[in-house]
Formats: C-alpha cells, structure tokens, sequence
DNA sequence: GTCCATGCAAATTCTTTGCAGGAAC
DNA sequence: GTTCCTGCAAAGAATTTGCATGGAC
C-alpha cells in the first residue's frame, strides 16, 4: 500500500511551518495506522484516551490544519464528516469502504475511462465509492440488511 | 427523461396518507421542475417568496417527509445536503452534476459492472458521481478552476 | 524570547422537537 | 369532528471563533 508513515506525516507537517506537539505527533500515529475512515468523534475519543484534558475544537481545529496541508482527506458520508489518509495522486484509485469498521480497499479501476461523457460538459473531478461488509465484518446472508 | 410530474408526486404523497396542502403542492411542483440538486436553503426561499410567514423547519420537516416516502432523495455534498427528485429504481443510472446550477444528466454506465470486487467484500451500495459545468455554465478554459 | 498551539468558553450554523391553533379530509 | 400540518420557540448537535496561558522552536 502507498500510505505514509508516521515520520513521513510529522515530517511534511514540520516542513509546513507547524510545530510538532505530542498532540500532533499521536494523530499523525493515528492516521498512519488507521485502514480507514475516522470521524471527528472517534479521533477525540482515542485522542482522549491518551489526552486528559484535551479540548473537542483543538482535535477539531488539527483536522482541519491536516486536510489543508494536504495529508488527510475529507469526505462526508450521510451520518456527517470523515477523514482518513490522503492517498497519493499519482496513483489515482477508489476504494471499497466497509460500512461497519469503515477500513478500506482500494480499487483500480476508474469508471471515468468507460464513460462516456458529452463534450459539452466539462468534467471537473467526480467520485466512485463503493459501500459494504469486508471479510471481517462480513454478516451472515440470514442477518444482512441494506443500509 | 424518466421524472415524476407534480401530479404523480402529489398522487403518491396522498396515497400515503398525507394531506396535500398548499404548500406541498408548491414543493410538488418545485421538484417536478427542478432539474438538479437543491439545498434546504434553497427551497426555503423560493417557498419564502410566495409564503409570507413560511417557517424554515415546516420545509424540512416535509423536505424529510418526502424522502422517507421516496419522493426525494438526499445526497451529501461537501457543503452540505442536498434534495432531489428520486430517479426511478428500475432504472438504475448516475449522474453528471454542474457545479454551478446543479443540473443533472444521466450516465448510464454503471461502474459496479466493470469494478472487479473481491468476493470476500458482501457490497450493499455504491455511489458515482462526476462533477463538472454543463453546457451553460460552461466556463471558458482561461477562468476555469477546479473545485 | 517569539509565535504558535491548546483549553476554555461562547458564538454560529444546521437540524430537530414540543406545542397550540388552524387546515385537510 | 378528527387528525395532521404549520408556525413559533426553543432544544440539540455539529462546527467555528476569541482569548489568555503554556509550549515549541
């Protein structure tokens, strides 16, 4: 897989300008060993496993300092907000996302190439996601259901 | 196209057992017409216009009304959530939506037939979506930028 | 020592709920 | 007449901001 490490993450914030807190340095930790999709609520939780004291908005505040610089991606999911990892662009792809420990998968086909897209329309990113139960999460056929 | 027209969707919202008021009709008509996605907002001020006194949460809570019945369906966009009209499930296609006016134009190419799936991964949904500028709000090449 | 990051509090925005009067059936 | 719909108000939830202190550099 093509995610960055920890130091790799510490290092491209550092070369930013921001400072390296513990904080930082444990959601950078965070990220680089999650497989998937983390919520805000989640990433305070754990962070506050660890953190006494810690403040909602400053979790807040460096999830939103991460996405700008370009490590983490956001992407909004019916229940509200996500972040996870920001994959590299130079090996575009999509990713199969388990709906019940939200890890993911990457696909490597692009339906941009089998589209057919009229000329007059000018495309400018799109989004293909596909939504399930990975083989840990995987339910019985009997207990299944649609979400 | 394959859209329901006002009276379609005030049929089935009766049938359902809601009371057709006025301003029911009004979003009846407003989605039968709307050829894209709309915020909340959005239709609360065009109700706003021909409802003096129109309160915001009488508009969502029938903006939810109808989407539990499947009149409407809500997507998330990064700026939030959006309506429009339900496509018709017999029918299952995607969609190429402008960013400015958030028209839509059906693809029928459904990526999930060319995804190649791990058959340890048990998909329940999938979502595809290009985003761009139709036509009309096409931009020229010079002043055009990614979003 | 300087400037940024943090925690605390509070402000905003978005969404939902309770209730009483009025409208649809 | 009964039941649902509506507007008003207010409650919740999610997200953002201002400010003083402490920590990174």
């Amino acid at each position: 897989m093509q995610t960055m490490t920890t130091e790799e993450i510490v290092r491209k914030m550092a070369a930013q300008g921001l400072r390296i807190t513990d904080q930082r340095k444990t959601l950078a930790g965070l990220f680089a060993e999650s497989p998937g999709y983390r919520t805000p609520k989640d990433v305070y939780e754990y962070m506050g496993r660890i953190y006494s004291g810690l403040s909602f908005d400053t979790v807040y505040r460096n999830l939103r300092v991460m996405e700008e610089l370009g490590v983490l991606e956001q992407v909004m999911f019916e229940e509200g907000v996500r972040f996870k990892l920001h994959c590299r662009e130079h090996d575009h792809h999509h990713h199969l996302i388990c709906l019940q420990c939200s890890k993911t998968y990457p696909i490597k086909h692009c339906p941009m190439d089998a589209t057919d897209v009229p000329d007059n329309f000018q495309v400018v990113k799109h989004k293909f996601e596909v939504f399930g139960y990975c083989k840990d999460c995987r339910q019985d056929e009997a207990e299944q259901r649609s979400v």
